[in-house]
DNA sequence: ACCTGAACACCGTTCAAGT
DNA sequence: ACCTGAACACCGTTCAAGT
């Protein structure tokens, strides 16, 4: 009678249940072997359903983007490029591990395919070109450079005791002697205060900030009837 | 006598063989035992010069931003940017890892901060506040949206045919079907010729048009004065 | 100081077999 | 149609021992 299990296995469940799984543990705790465990089946059972951890994973994503909004037309583009994409960041907050799994995956499902097509929608009902809209869709997925940029959001260790000011002190040396450049934007970023230096800055703030300088680049560009043939993309922004 | 090694190991040995073999095998193919036969050596003789694999990533991702140039003063802040990002790209290029790498990381390497460090310095010292400096950093390290967009980039299966022209009809049927827009700016891309799809796109130039964009946008903030403090940023940008 | 051997507790995935 | 058992070829990492 141990062995009798109500709702049989299907692709969703287990979807369902390695997301769930990967919101607990991470990505990194995400096995087969403890996916198959929770569902209270032999791990073999899971290959019924996905073809492996690959595909698993591909399908976890798609959970993910499933729970993006697609809100109606708005007045402006930008607002609506805006909500969709605010929407969609705040599905990835919502689990964890979505930032770095998407970002590992390079299968276009069709979930992928209809988001950016709502996207790229919102922007061509705004008046954008098919040619700039395809830059600017490009440019919104463009990280710039090569390495984690999270200096200062790092969430810190729980557990850590918080800093002394004799350690603050001597952080301050450190930075103002080896990184001066990094010193004076933490304390501009702190308002002076250091011992701020991990909450204190806005995550919410950079990311709306670095949308709007690209959204409203794209408008400038569009205004002046913007094309790539354009020897030099910047020389048409430059007054 | 089969037993003697020339050269001892050390950490600098270890890491520079670890990024040669990841440059083969990609990430997913490095493994502890892996680099250790690489090196003649016991999968346990790597731990004296590496605390584990998430150290030995760090160490490998600090190599990688150590081939980063930062070049001399420019008569532009904007040039001294680009010029840091534009070479940072380039050695993250020539290591297909990297960049996934990178992202998975969160250890501030004193090889991080120099980085950071120098780039904030070319900011600073083109005219911009350390607040605005702060944000335009995180500008520069955000992705906006949370999936992978590498939609037409992606490198085409090699061993697989060319599409025939009915494939491509069929897939331009779908398309205007399904995802119009999609449609709309793949036509845009290739001047009308689908088949370019995948090699078509020059992700080079994508990656410039998102990088001026920002570098603009910090351009017309830092002229108007902006700070933070203002409740909207894009109202100050917007006429 | 640096490397080794044996062992532990894990992985993803195969195959043939069960019900 | 769906699940199981046993097995294979891997992992990262420990500990105590060798030279």
């Amino acid at each position: 009678m141990a062995t009798v299990r109500r709702t049989p296995l299907n692709r969703d469940r287990v979807l369902r249940a390695a997301v769930a799984l990967a919101d607990e543990v991470g990505v990194a705790g995400l096995s087969m072997r403890r996916l198959a465990q929770q569902l209270g089946v032999v791990p073999m059972a899971l290959y019924k359903h996905v073809a492996d951890k690959e595909e698993l994973l591909d399908g976890m994503v798609d959970v993910v983007i499933g729970e993006f909004d697609t809100p109606g037309p708005g007045l402006d583009w930008r607002d609506g490029v805006r909500a969709r994409v605010l929407s969609a960041r705040r599905a990835v907050l919502r689990h964890p591990w979505a930032r770095q799994a998407i970002e590992s995956r390079t299968r276009r499902t069709p979930t992928v395919l209809a988001y950016m097509n709502s996207v790229a929608g919102v922007l061509l009902d705004g008046g954008l070109s098919a040619d700039l809209t395809h830059h600017v869709l490009h440019a919104l997925g463009n990280r710039i450079w090569g390495f984690s940029p999270e200096l200062f959001d790092e969430p810190r260790d729980e557990n850590a005791p918080p800093p002394t000011p004799e350690q603050q002190q001597a952080m301050a040396a450190e930075l103002s002697q080896r990184y001066p450049h990094i010193l004076a934007i933490a304390m501009a970023a702190t308002e002076g205060d250091l011992s701020r230096v991990g909450p204190g800055c806005d995550e919410e703030f950079e990311f709306r900030f670095a949308l709007d300088l690209l959204l409203d680049g794209a408008e400038r560009l569009r205004r002046g009837g913007w094309t790539s043939t354009a020897a030099d993309p910047i020389a048409t922004l430059r007054d």
